[in-house]
DNA sequence: CTCAGTGCAAAGGATTTGCATGCCG
DNA sequence: CGGCATGCAAATCCTTTGCACTGAG
C-alpha cells in the first residue's frame, strides 16, 4: 500500500524519466525511519540485501529527482535524509568529535527573518537563492562527556 | 617581519607542538590573500613550488591548531581558509552549477539573534555549540547567466 | 522482446602515508 | 647531532563505472 511517501517519489522518479523499483522504496524507507542523516554504511547496515554499488547509484538518482538530499560533512561519509519538502524543515547538530548528526529545528520566527535577511543578501550579490543550510558545530552530549 | 597573522599563527602552532614553518607560512599567506576559500589545486597554482602532500599535510596541521578551517561542499574538493576568529565573520554563497564559493557576510543584528536562538537550541539537546555555519546555496551571477 | 535496474568486480580520484633526505633548533 | 618537515611515489578508501544478467512492461 503506496503511502505519501512513495506517490511522491513514484511521481518525481517518473518526471525524471525513472522507475520507483523496490530496491529505492528501501532505501526511502530506511531514510525516513531514521532520525538524523546516514552514511551508505549505516543504509546497508540497515538492509544488507542492498549491493553498495545500487545503493550509490540509486542514492544519486533519487537526489536528482528531489526526493533525497546529500549532505556533506567533514567526516568520511557523504550523509543521505529526506529532501527538505518531505520533511520538517529543520537544521544540523554536527558532532566535530564524533562526526555524529543530530536533526534540530529553530522557531518559525528565527527561520523567517533569516529567509528574509538572506534572500536581501543573495540579491546584493546577484545570486539566485535556492535554499540556506544552517549547521550547528560542536560537541554532541555524549562526546562532552 | 612577522605580522599578526604570523605572531597568531607561530603561537598557536607551537601550543600543538608543531612549529611555524616556511612552508605553513606560505599558506597562510595565500589563504590571507584570497577573498574566499580556496581548494588544494588552487593553492598549488598561487604557489607552485609547494609539494601537493605537504600542502595536504600542513593544512591539516593548521586546521588542527585552529589557524585555517576546512569546508567540505559538495563538489570535488575540499576548501580552506583563515579560521573564523582570523577574519570577519561570514558564509558563503556556494553555487551549486559551478562549485564556486565566495563570502558574504550578514548583518550585525541578525547574527546576534542567529547566536542567542541558536544557542538556546543546542542546550536544550546538551550540545556544546562551538560555532555555526550557513551557508547560501543556489546560482551564481555567471551561472544565472 | 526491449531496456532500465541490479550486482559484482574493477577503475577513478581526492587524500593519506612510507620512506629517504634536508634542515631547524 | 636529533627529530620534525619535506617531497616523491605508492597506497588508501570512498565513490563511480563497465559489463553481463535479470525482470518489469
Amino acid at each position: 500500500m503506496p503511502n505519501d511517501l512513495d506517490r511522491i517519489a513514484s511521481t518525481r522518479l517518473r518526471r525524471d524519466g525513472q522507475r520507483y523499483t523496490k530496491n529505492r522504496q528501501e532505501l526511502l524507507e530506511v531514510l525516513a525511519a531514521a532520525s538524523a542523516p546516514l552514511t551508505i554504511p549505516e543504509i546497508i547496515e540497515r538492509r544488507d540485501d542492498l549491493a553498495q554499488s545500487s545503493v550509490y547509484r540509486n542514492l544519486s538518482i533519487l537526489e536528482r529527482a528531489g526526493v533525497v538530499q546529500k549532505i556533506v560533512t567533514a567526516d568520511e561519509w557523504a550523509r543521505f535524509e529526506l529532501a527538505e519538502d518531505l520533511t520538517e524543515h529543520h537544521h544540523h547538530l554536527i558532532c566535530s568529535s564524533c562526526g555524529s548528526v543530530a536533526d534540530v529545528t529553530l522557531s518559525e520566527d528565527l527561520e523567517r527573518t533569516l529567509n528574509l535577511t538572506l534572500a536581501k543578501a543573495a540579491r546584493r550579490a546577484g545570486f539566485r537563492l535556492d535554499h540556506h543550510r544552517l549547521d550547528l558545530v560542536g560537541r554532541c552530549a555524549i562526546c562532552v562527556r
